[in-house]
DNA sequence: TTGCGTGCAAAGGTTTTGCATGGCA
DNA sequence: TGCCATGCAAAACCTTTGCACGCAA
């Protein structure tokens, strides 16, 4: 299903504009649509829908599934901070909503043992450790 | 919106036996609801969401949103061993959608790891590692 | 011109709610 | 008896799909 962009489209760049403005942040499909209605440039949520795939495809936007109601959340992953360093995690504060990059070796150690012990590659790009940080504590 | 439950009921009592006959396993509702059918005491949709947000509630049942469209995973958590203490991670497939579980104090480590070096404090109900299993790969 | 992008409508799926009935204490 | 539990139907949501039209290359 997951298709890349081959168009440059208006709304592409809007869409990627805002997710950029909005880089270490969570949004939903809704805020998105909400935010582009109060603008009177309004996206429909389908396009919006199918931009985010495609950008998820593209390793441009991650997906999460966090929230049981309030849908699916996305966030814009700067190519400069992690998406080539496969020792680069992410530690996402539940209270504060802050994403925290981490470069850290003893880290780095979790997916060798994956790998080895328990057979399991380990994709650091989309896996992001949920807890509180330190200020909400 | 969540109650604990104050009535004994059959229902109820049938639907902790099969929970606690799958301690350690994920479920879905529509799995629940397809076992009770096949052995032809069928439990209604409604009666399984209730009553397991009552147990949820109640500290009984852990509930996970790990897949996007089938649907959230409930499992039952053993009071004696205590699993949702940091101890049980869970490796979801990227590929085959396949959710594993795992019981490894290397791994617990990095809670403490986190905690002690990054002031972090890993919630390991919320976090998944994403990758490929040794199946797909 | 070709084929992708867009949006409306509608479908598909999970989860919740209203309401009447049945069951526990 | 007094509530709570159950279940049907229907609603509320999020997400995907079909189809016609618009737009990028």
């Amino acid at each position: 299903m997951a298709m890349k962009a081959q168009y440059r489209t208006r709304h592409r760049e809007e869409l990627l504009d805002y997710l950029r403005s909005k880089a270490g942040k969570h949004i939903t499909v809704a805020e998105i649509a909400a935010h582009f209605a109060a603008l009177d440039k309004p996206i429909g949520t389908v396009t919006i829908y199918r931009q985010l795939e495609s950008m998820v495809e593209e390793g441009l936007v991650a997906k999460y599934n966090l929230d049981e109601n309030t849908g699916a959340c996305f966030e814009y992953i700067d190519p400069e901070h992690n998406c080539h360093h496969p020792r680069c995690y992410h530690c996402k504060c539940e209270k504060c909503g802050r994403l925290i990059h981490l470069k850290c070796d003893e880290l780095s150690g979790i997916a060798d043992h994956l790998n080895e012990k328990h057979l399991f590659r380990l994709d650091p790009k989309r896996t992001v450790f949920y807890g509180v940080c330190d200020k909400c504590i």
